[in-house]
DNA sequence: ATTACTAAGACGCGAGTAG
DNA sequence: TCTACTCGCGTCTTAGTAA
């Protein structure tokens, strides 16, 4: 879809098309977005073409009503803006099963750590993460993420060693036909996105939903109201 | 500004650059843009030039930070689709003072809506209205206000008349230095936007702000938590 | 008033390529 | 590899105009 055709529908929208049907001439529209007359009327052919208008002419212009196909493209525009500012309280991310040695493992294995995720989550973390790569497309949906409010976990010194804080998300998992309610997401640093997430939970993971590295699943996470 | 900037402008922010520095090549970023690699090196000069970005070389690519001038360009492109959505809470719009016989007058001219104004609002409005008039580019904030929940007044019949209902909004008036608290304004019907909002409040507005057609005001209106 | 067709023209795009 | 320049080509735009 061109560009230009999501701006004359966000035009429409904010002239309360989302919500009944306006009256626009291609002149309004024209100006409003810098560009001729016939232009605006070509975008409206077109926004009509792709089913995501209606219109019927009307005494000095036409009444206009976005249909279903309209309001789920702009939702989508929306759905992003809301990722970039932070204003999400639940996002859902997809990724694969792998083996991997991530930094997760390291903190379920100290018990300054342990003791914090009992207190803070509850229930006890099984001594092992289950690890999901994300593709690029899920970069926005963890950069939101982390720059939401987790739940904090305390670093500490210990024989001169620093040992550093992590944030931890709760979440569930899901494949398909199973879920687990008891997850979280743990994460070393603000800082530095990283392709793989890793998910604690009270139980072994992977024998619990008989997984293997490959297999797909969904973690829905929960932001809190930010 | 160019559409296509701005397109480009929302990847990078998806990609983190609203909250820390970003490494991108203009390749990954002609990939998502669905351009060539030639373009997307041009937007990239162009968003520097236009003081949205800034940027240094880097290994396999470069690092990019999204400057004040870009978060803003965003950030209004998101608050319009919020108006869209009507996920707004606080609405701010501008208008112009003018002598008007709305409907909003007849309103306060009967006794069972007069009613309805006191047990609502806790004040008994002056019999009169306060017309502003707004332009054309408020017509977004008036959609996102009537989509919103008002505050009921129930219709009523009457020797044989109907008197239709009307929704009320909460709202603060001001006028530069001027600030009056208790404001609503009354719309008499869901759909048809009309270019003027009436105000009720308990006092006499025009006397109390010394105003004079013609004078601008801003109106916040209150939403609620929607 | 409008909408929208046709034709000519401008402007942005990408291929080629250098650094 | 990367970025980013020049230039020929194509697309989208606008002017003119009909309905």
């Amino acid at each position: 879809m061109k560009l230009i055709l999501l701006s004359a529908l966000k035009y429409l929208a904010l002239q309360g098309g989302s919500k009944h049907s306006v009256h626009i001439s291609s002149i309004k529209l024209a100006k409003h977005l810098g560009v001729s007359q016939q232009s605006a009327s070509r975008y409206l052919i077109e926004l009509v073409e792709l089913g995501y208008i209606e219109r019927r002419p009307a005494y000095g212009g036409q009444i206009i009503s976005i249909l279903k196909a309209g309001i789920e493209t702009l939702r989508k525009e929306f759905a992003e803006y809301n990722l970039i500012f932070g204003t999400l309280k639940r996002i859902e991310m997809k990724g694969m099963l792998e083996t991997g040695l991530g930094e997760g493992g390291y903190y379920i294995s100290k018990k300054e750590y342990m003791k914090q995720f009992v207190e803070k989550l509850n229930w006890r973390p099984f001594e092992g993460t289950f690890n999901l790569r994300l593709n690029d497309e899920q970069i926005p949906k963890i950069e939101a993420m982390k720059s939401a409010r987790g739940i904090l976990i305390e670093g500490f010194e210990k024989r001169g060693r620093t040992f550093g804080k992590a944030w931890i998300f709760k979440c569930l998992l899901e494949n398909g036909n199973q879920t687990v309610k008891d997850c979280a997401i743990i994460s070393p640093k603000r800082t530095h996105y990283r392709r793989v997430v890793e998910v604690i939970s009270p139980v072994f993971l992977r024998e619990k939903l008989k997984a293997e590295d490959g297999d797909m699943f969904t973690i829905k996470v929960d932001l809190g109201d930010v």
